[in-house]
Parts: C-alpha cells; sequence; structure tokens
DNA sequence: AAGCAATGCACAAACGTTTGTGCAGAATAT
DNA sequence: ATATTCTGCACAAACGTTTGTGCATTGCTT
C-alpha cells in the first residue's frame, strides 16, 4: 500500500470547509476581517477550519499575486569552503530575520556556472542577489544589475559599473602583513598571490610595492607566483620561487590554502619555518591557534562581510534605493602567531 | 534619476511583439512547435522577439501551474560548521545537476527555528527536504513526512517513524577507534560524547561499552561526560574527567570540537599530548594534517552522507516511490596520526 | 466542384493566492 | 413607510505560465 501523496491543502477547500468563499477566506485569516467587515463568526469558522485541514498558503501562488518572492539568491564559488560558508550563513541568518528565503547557488568555481545559476536565480525572481564571483568577468552581473536587481558583490569590484561592492580592507591589509615582515628585518620576500586580475589581488600587490618602496626597497616582479588561492598554487609557486630565489627569507601568502601549500613546499625543501622562513598569510582558519606551525595572519572578518553584505542589500529593499555608498570596507586584523621569525643576518 | 527598476518581461509581451498568442508564443519557445502545428515564421518571430526582449519565464508562475516549485529544501544547524557546509554543498551540486534549486536554512541549532524552518519551506512546496535535525525532536519531521514529502534526514534515525536516514557507520567508528586506543594498552578511557539522546551518540556509547566488555574490561558510567558537540562540552568534560579520574591516560571524542576542547584543558593541566594523553576522535577536520598535535580521527565520510541523501531523495523524485531501505549506512575510516601513544605501564 | 484532411493558430481554463467592487439584507434614520 | 447607512459577504480579475479544444483557412482528393 503506498500513501496517497496528499496534494497541500488549498485555500479553496478551507473556504468550503467553512461554508464562506475563498476571498473571506484569505481576508479572515490575513488579519483583513475588521477593515473588510468579516463577523466574528465566520473569522473563526475558517481559522478553524484552516487549522483542522493544517492549511498552509502556498507561497508560490502568493509570490506571483503579490509580485514579491521574498526569495535571496546567493552564489559562491564553494560552499564548503570556510571562507563562503561563513558569508552564505551571515546572509541566511539576516535573510531569516525579514522573512526572506535563501536560494543557495553553488558556481564550482566556474564562472560560465555562474553565469548559468544568476540566470536561474533570476527566472525564479529572486528580489535580491549576493555574489562571490569567481573570477572576473562581470556581464551577467550588470545585466542583473541594469534589470533593477539589488545586487551586493563580495571580495569584487567592478568600479565601471554600479554594483555595491563589500570588500576586506586589502589594502590596510596588505601593509600590516608587510610592514610585520619587514620589522622583522625582511627584505627579500615572495608573494603567493591569488586571482590575478581581482581587485582585491591588485589592491593587495600595489600596496606591497608601494610599501617597499617607501622603506627604501624594490619588489622584483620574478618574486611574485601564483595564480589562485589554492592549495596546489601555493605549492608549486613556493616549490618555484624557493628554488630559483633562494635568498627569499619569507613568503607572504594571499590566502590560507596558499599558505598551507607553502608550509608542504618548505618542508620538501627542507626549510622549516619560521626559522628558516617566515610566512604570512590573508584570511584565517577557525584552528589556526591549533596548527603546527600557528601562521600569523591578516585576518578577514568573514562574518562581517556577509552581514553587511546583507544588510545592505535588505536596506535597500526595505527603501527601494540604491545605496548611495558603492563599496564598503571590512576592517582586517593583523593576528601574530609564530610563523613569523627575525632574518638571521 | 532613479533607475526605473523594470518589470520582467512576460509571455504576454513577448507574443504581443512577435504578433501571436500567449499560447503560441509558450509552444513556441518550449519546443512544441511541430506537435501544435506552429509554422516557422511563428516559431521564429517568438524567439527573435523573446531573445530582444530578454524574456525569462517566470519559474514561479511555472511552478504554480505545473505543481513542481524545482525547489529543495535543506536544513542544517550551522552552515558555517564544516560538517554541515559540506552536506549543504553536496546537496546543492546534485541539485543543480537536475535543475532544481536548493532553498538553504539555518536553524542556529536551536529545535523551535528547525521546526519554523521546515514549515516555511513547506510553504514553499519545495518538493523535498533534507533535514541535519538539531536535537531528537521529530514532530515537525514526521508531520512532513506524513504530507508525502520526500525525506532524508542525516547523521539522525527515528526508528518509530517511516523517514529515510543516512548515518556514519557509528558502530564500526566507535568499534575502531576504541580499538586502536585498547591496542596501544589503554584501560582507563574516558568519553567526551555529544548529543545524548540522539541515535548515533547511543551507537557508539553501547558499542564503547560492549567492546570494552568482549576486552574484559568495564566502561564506568562516571567516565562518561559532555552534552554537546562543541569545543566547549569538550573543554569542560575534559576538565572535569581528568580531575576526578586522573587514571584515565586516553580520551575518546566524539567530534572535532569536543577533541579541541580536551587538548585545550590538557594543557591547562600540564598533561600533553598524547605522551600524557592520548586522544581519538569522531568526524575530521580538513587542516587535520596541518594540526600541532595531528589527530588520530574516526573519519566521516561528509561529502558521501550528503551526496548519499541527495541521491536518494532525487531518485525517489524520480521514481515517485518511497525507498524501500530506510537506512543508509555510509563507512568511516580510521585515520591514525599522532595522538595515540603507547601508555606507560 | 464538393468533401475532407491537414495546417495554423486563438480562446479559455487552470494553478492558488490577493484585492477591488458590487450587492443583497439588516439596521438606523427621517 | 421610505430613504439611508452599515454590515457581511460573494464575484471576478489579476499575477504569468501551460495546455486542451475549437475554428477558420488552405490544400488535396475524387
Amino acid at each position: 500500500m503506498t500513501l496517497t501523496s496528499h496534494q497541500p491543502v488549498t485555500l479553496h477547500q478551507v473556504a468550503e470547509a467553512a461554508g464562506v468563499s475563498v476571498s473571506t477566506a484569505s481576508r479572515a485569516l490575513n488579519g483583513r476581517a475588521k477593515t473588510y467587515r468579516i463577523s466574528e463568526r465566520a473569522v473563526e469558522n475558517v481559522q478553524r477550519e484552516a487549522q483542522r485541514l493544517g492549511f498552509r498558503p502556498s507561497l508560490l501562488a502568493r509570490s506571483l499575486q503579490s509580485q514579491r518572492s521574498g526569495l535571496m539568491g546567493v552564489v559562491v564559488p564553494d560552499v564548503s569552503n570556510p571562507f563562503f560558508a561563513a558569508i552564505a550563513r551571515e546572509v541566511t541568518l539576516q535573510a531569516e530575520t525579514q522573512g526572506m528565503s535563501v536560494l543557495l547557488a553553488d558556481s564550482r568555481e566556474t564562472t560560465s556556472v555562474e553565469t548559468k545559476l544568476v540566470d536561474e536565480l533570476r527566472a525564479r525572481r529572486v528580489e535580491a542577489l549576493v555574489v562571490c564571483p569567481v573570477g572576473t568577468e562581470s556581464q551577467h552581473l550588470m545585466d542583473a544589475d541594469d534589470a533593477g536587481i539589488p545586487l551586493v558583490v563580495i571580495d569584487r569590484c567592478f568600479p565601471e559599473t554600479s554594483m555595491t561592492s563589500v570588500l576586506s580592507d586589502n589594502v590596510g591589509g596588505a601593509r600590516r602583513g608587510l610592514q610585520q615582515l619587514l620589522n622583522h628585518g625582511h627584505t627579500e620576500i615572495g608573494c603567493l598571490q591569488g586571482l590575478p586580475g581581482t581587485l582585491p589581488n591588485q589592491q593587495r600587490l600595489t600596496t606591497i610595492r608601494q610599501t617597499m618602496e617607501e622603506a627604501g626597497l624594490t619588489f622584483a616582479d620574478s618574486l611574485l607566483a601564483g595564480d589562485n588561492f589554492t592549495e596546489q598554487s601555493g605549492y608549486e609557486s613556493t616549490l618555484q620561487l624557493l628554488t630559483s630565489h633562494p635568498e627569499i627569507s619569507a613568503l607572504f601568502a594571499f590566502s590560507t590554502p596558499n599558505a598551507f601549500g607553502a608550509l608542504r613546499a618548505a618542508e620538501e625543501l627542507g626549510r622549516s619555518v619560521p626559522d628558516d622562513l617566515s610566512v604570512v598569510t590573508f584570511d584565517d582558519s577557525p584552528f589556526a591557534d591549533f596548527m603546527r606551525v600557528p601562521l600569523s595572519t591578516v585576518s578577514q572578518d568573514v562574518e562581517r562581510l556577509g552581514r553587511t553584505a546583507a544588510e545592505v542589500i535588505l536596506k535597500q529593499l526595505r527603501t527601494g534605493k540604491k545605496p548611495r555608498k558603492r563599496t564598503h570596507t571590512i576592517p582586517v586584523k593583523l593576528i601574530p602567531r609564530h610563523s613569523i621569525a627575525k632574518v638571521q643576518s
């Protein structure tokens, strides 16, 4: 015997059971009883029957009629990455406080998938979008923006457009991270970069160049390696840098996985951290304090990134106007641990 | 000048622009042209206009009409917990392959919120639900199950009901983890449990008792502590256990945060791991290999938990019948690292 | 030239809500 | 007793799709 999978109860059925019309039932349940003069008796009947039948208004139908889906789209490259998971969580929590629901999409670090997903979300009539773009492609985002969909991008910025951005203070972070190395006497510093071409990456690089120059040093391009924020990129770049430039005494990794890759490579090359190689990294891991080599870190406030994005977008939804502020910069925190040592002169 | 936030283009507008009726436009776009005899010319017109106007069919309207929302609900206690993030990801990826979207909800480790969220998702007419329940409450889940909504719960099991469960092999895991300690000569073993009352916790406990007895030992209730899978619970329980039972030489933590708490407490008490205290833990962290004390672990295959849940539920959706198999058990893997030492006799 | 099939489309109902309006009957006023 | 207001509700349209059916027109057959 297969259980008949019942259809959900409709307002029609409730109305019938209560002996009133659908419109009356609707108003009875939505508290419009006074303004529309529904009798007490009718209201009670309707409520009782709704209760008894387990009526749950279809938000699909409601959305269609009200032109408000109550949905928010969130697109991230990889939900299982703690960075994006934290963002997804904050946005979700904020959305829930407003009775909105979150449609979560995972772009698998693929721009074409990201484009497809944004399209899908728009088809579902999300009222707002929070996107952590994979790369530098922005057409699909501009399209959504042009269509008037409130849109916030995190950790990216497309200056020529009118989108709102939420970013960490990459300039300040890069400066302080590098300064930390300089303070310990390091002058030969390699960089493991993330995605070239993205604004955060550029900001970090130019800040590093500038800070070096201010210190009377120069940053040679050959000391820059990497093309992604993965462990693999960090590993390979470190191997390459340390073999071609053995004089390097410190590495600035632009992501925690990069740093992990660096640790692995350093170990293979017989250079121990921090004694034979100092490392400072952007990003932070909740487990950093339990690390074999506790990484000194420029820590991004991921929760605040997500929360700010959600707040900005919810405010835009409430007020109906685009926020005047295009870019929100979230402070970072320098967390010195034990992956930096004084340079041995 | 505020940009007018345009309404999305409707099929009506496309039809009008193409000079045909709405129904014709619909069929032209949905490939029903041959069976419904729409002229080539009309099809081309419609497609061209749809393209030109940027038409995106409203999935809301489509869902309402087709009685298929294409939505899948996922409820987890904390998205930013790597365990749940991985599950959310796998389900999302699977859903995306089927053109379904995922509504993500975060219950903030609160049963009442979980209930509210399940209700909300049902109102949105999700076609299926994947839930990682916070606690032992199951009424809201039974309701959904009774309503015929395909439902899979992960890491929980409610034997009296007809829901499908996906669980790690807690029995095998507990046995192998404990055996590992026994093999190293430990006999005084404390347990840091997770949520009492949940099936996984019970399975682990009874397996431990049984395995101890098989080894000719007994497991005293006073060696059991903890009431949650948090770092805090692990910390406090360890302090309590090690002070009241200093003879304890090994701890079995039921979660990684528990183990972290244990490490912190052990350090405070001046007992170093693994020399003065062995630790084995359930669960695994992607960073385990970089830990100061690389934790020996009974590793759950989180991806597979999530993927299995998604597959089971998608299959149920395709075939329309409840799966005969009520419980899916996912194997675990023992990963020996360096948190277990031979007992010093 | 009449009959008939095939072609190409429009009309309308339906999905489940919300909401503007109209219309009885009762109550009150004159 | 008649006019007016108030009360309590039902009807119908709308949101944007899909889909069953009906109806011209065209073309072919004989």
